[in-house]
DNA sequence: GATTACGTATCGTTCGAAGTTACGTAACTT
DNA sequence: AAGTTACGTAACTTCGAACGATACGTAATC
């Protein structure tokens, strides 16, 4: 199976966001994943239907950020995107009635479980403005050498031609 | 994607195999998973590189344990079958260069590494023999009603005909 | 009214596990 | 030696979910 991307895409963008002075529209999003602008609409429905984010119509519109990155851990961007499973190994259904696969399934099932719990307890201790810290930390590593994303200003470099 | 069952099939297999007198045919496991003898050799050819299991051709061929339960871990089992992606859920690489995205994927990669290591740990420390254990305690609180495994005793059932 | 930008239905693409068919080889039976 | 059994494996199809792409509709702004 292709992975799902979409929890570490929402982060990506919603750091984005924080940095960007008003609307983000889905063509200037889609363009920092390498993308289409409809995936872009289609993965934040999830995050507007949460509250985190808000988008607009029309002229000036797009997409703003409806609360502080502070206020949105990591797990709420996960379920945000739909609560995917988070497992590609699952438990085998072949013969329910069969004892040694209910065993067999009782303790992988105890396994993925705890598991699947340390990993949400990690999602929901780091915040977005945690990552957003982290890479102003990076920022300032790396000097004021470059932009913080090559497709940050992007979408200025194509602006009309001028005069 | 369809979500991976190896591991749990072959767990439930290698128990089975351990009840059995004598090989197992591929045709009698994949009446057990309810799946195709040629997907039962794909999957099994892995357990027989990591030694613990053997194959025989030609009559009175099949599938034996090639050493004692209580010396294969679930892990092992996992390995064995490829030890194949845990995860559905990836870190997205659109813009590698972006900083923000390095610092999205670390923070996703660590908590993917902590859920991982968590897993695993527990896969080790349990044995196919522990599995087999909490088996029987399972045929014994159902008193002896019924076969261990619906389609373990079937193909007794088609035997030749007598006389 | 034209343009911008989101909303969404619909269809195609991709990727790996699983399912299937077909054919080859080794080992045992008669 | 021939036939049967059972594994070994290549090649192809199916399945499922994310992703990609096109098309068209609607709301908001210019």
């Amino acid at each position: 199976m292709r992975s799902d991307s979409r929890l570490s895409r929402m982060l990506h963008v919603l750091i984005h966001m924080n940095r960007h002075d008003g609307p983000m529209t889905s063509d200037a999003i889609a363009a920092m994943l390498s993308t289409n602008p409809v995936v872009v609409r289609r993965t934040m429905a999830g995050l507007r239907e949460a509250g985190h984010v808000r988008s607009e119509k029309g002229h000036g519109g797009g997409w703003t950020l409806a609360r502080p990155l502070a206020d949105i851990t990591l797990l709420d961007v996960h379920r945000a995107v739909g609560d995917p499973a988070i497992f590609a190994i699952g438990l085998a259904h072949d013969n329910p009635d069969c004892l040694v696969e209910q065993a067999v399934d009782a303790a992988l099932a105890g396994a993925f479980a705890e598991a699947e719990a340390v990993l949400r307890a990690r999602l929901a201790a780091v915040t977005l403005q945690d990552l957003a810290e982290d890479f102003e930390r990076r920022l300032a590593d790396i000097g004021l050498a470059g932009p913080a994303c090559p497709v940050e200003t992007s979408p200025v470099e194509i602006s009309p031609i001028e005069g």
